[in-house]
DNA sequence: TTGAAAGCGCTAACAA
DNA sequence: TTGTTAGCGCTTTCAA
């Protein structure tokens, strides 16, 4: 069990000083480029690897980017991850992925860790328990870059990328009453979350602008996943006013109601329509295909990387940057009705 | 932007000195219990963050695990991280999660990465592409512990902990055989992997117990993706001699050759049954859901994460375990035949 | 173009 | 039970 090779091994080998060493490895203009060829073949050769744990303390934090997510195993932040992974790569940063499990005490925890860690910079979409926002004070005293994504703080002077939720939601219903849906209830997840709530302010609209009354028996909160879709999925269908589709802020809960509907002999797209919102994979494998709202996860993580990037390189200047995309409506067959005319 | 509260200000503050504060943050037995309470309580108020750079290069290390997974967004390998996660938040350690995407490269790069980073251990389940091994040799030379798990080095004075997937395989083929299917294709992947290996020898034995003759032919190697189990599938169906069911080391080409079936006519389970392997939640959605093989994804990184805290506690002995589960034949519709007697 | 020296914040051996 | 001191490996200012 030896020890790591450190810049002053590599200093003494080579007959000069940890200073020179270090100024060779990462390129500085003074060094001349005889001594950056020894020293960085000498590297090589000893297979030595920079302490980021001395270099960052020495500079004040590491070349680490550490992002937040509620959970990783769903498609769209798996996708928001590995874009940001392909941006921050190229400049030599590493990505630390957190999953919080949609619990605002993990997600604490978590800020505190990146902090003592020294991370460049904070990538986070929030839990779903998240309300307040307090424990990112701390991040920005200490000037760290903090960009929130999806899931964002309703702060104005932030960085944030998100996509425009409402007008995703806005297309969804706007597709279900194109396919003669006139009945259509929300699966909606807590209202603090921007997210739900653009969604539902999206299919709020498409029923006015559609001339179609609301009804609030037809909107349901709950926390979106598969067994709740199930459940009120149920109750709706027995209720003596029941829906004839649906438009679930999550694909989980879509999936829940899709079953219950296959399972209880009712006929999706004809007897009832649903549409989910993420495109999840599994989305394009139920029966029928789940119609879903893709929210470009890729680019969004790319972005979030990208001005992260800009606020190191501008350090100092704060310009909160804001960038929506609109999300697109992938159209499948739980709400392409043979309309009957 | 305020720098940020250290160890000193504290002890400024509290008229002492940072061992003293150093050592009450971390509960030292020689400190009385007063202090540790005027510390505690003087660190919670001022939001002190211990600064794991300093701490890491005094102490050689950091506490953190760097886990390494071909990718985050298979349900296996999330299951396994949050496994991880489970046990080593109790011991205070933060997990990093690297993905390779499954190229050699990447791995190399964490793996120097997290050296730098001073981690405290490496759980690993190596890549697609992984063939070598000697890029962990610099992991051994500095006493990191090193855990694979899952895709493992078949180096046997190593940590693992695996599903015994020779037995997973085996019982796969089996309940094909008990269906009545008699022409078994099977989906390989890459041989120098030990699992794609052993699944192999499952399937190889399951026949061979079973009077069944080997058909060559009936064994294809590809890199298991959907379009590989729809192109391969394809092939086999439009030969002078098609197989009447398919077991495939993975859920994904399990599914390409599921959807090219029912796109193409064929009835499963009744034309040709369907068995892929490691239980991927789509599996229980596709129409007819497909029977897999469920690998305890989080009991899996749960013992990683244990054999790795054993590891530290007993530093200096050098005892591998070897860990091997039994897995789960989990029985859906694609291959469940009604025999016709 | 290179070197000397200081110090980032913490921990631990040794001292009191 | 607490304090003093040195030093982990690196970067950077200042000097040469």
């Amino acid at each position: 069990m030896k020890k790591r090779v450190t810049i002053q091994d590599l200093a003494k080998e080579l007959g000069t000083t940890p200073s020179t060493v270090s100024r060779a490895l990462r390129n500085h203009a003074a060094i001349s480029k005889s001594m950056k060829k020894r020293v960085i073949e000498l590297a090589k050769k000893r297979n030595y690897q920079v302490n980021a744990m001395a270099s960052g303390l020495r500079v004040g934090k590491s070349k680490t980017i550490g992002v937040i997510v509620p959970r990783i195993n769903r498609d769209f932040f798996s996708n928001v991850i590995a874009g940001v992974e392909d941006i921050s790569f190229e400049s030599g940063y590493t990505v630390v992925i957190c999953q919080t499990h949609d619990r605002f005490e993990k997600e604490k925890q978590y800020i505190n860790t990146l902090i003592g860690s020294g991370v460049g910079g904070i990538l986070v979409s929030v839990s779903l328990e998240t309300t307040t926002f307090e424990h990112f004070d701390e991040v920005n005293r200490l000037g760290i870059p903090l960009i929130f994504f999806d899931r964002v703080s309703t702060n104005s002077s932030i960085n944030k990328i998100q996509n425009n939720d409402k007008v995703g939601a806005y297309k969804a219903v706007c597709h279900l009453i194109d396919n003669g849906y006139k009945k259509i209830a929300h699966f909606s997840g807590p209202e603090h979350l921007n997210v739900y709530k653009d969604r539902k302010d999206g299919y709020l609209e498409a029923l006015e602008k559609n001339g179609i009354a609301i009804n609030d028996a037809f909107i349901v909160h709950h926390d979106l996943k598969i067994e709740d879709g199930r459940k009120d999925m149920q109750r709706l269908m027995e209720s003596k006013n029941p829906p004839d589709a649906i438009f679930s802020s999550s694909d989980y809960s879509a999936l829940g109601a899709l079953l219950y509907l296959k399972e209880n002999g009712f006929s999706v797209p004809n007897d009832v329509g649903v549409v989910g919102y993420s495109n999840e994979k599994f989305t394009a494998l139920t029966s029928p295909g789940l119609t879903s709202v893709d929210q470009h996860g890729s680019e969004i993580g790319q972005y979030a990387a990208k001005v992260f990037l800009e606020e190191i390189n501008n350090k100092g200047k704060k310009v909160p940057r804001t960038i929506i995309l609109d999300p697109n409506l992938i159209i499948r067959n739980s709400s392409n009705r043979k309309l009957d005319k």
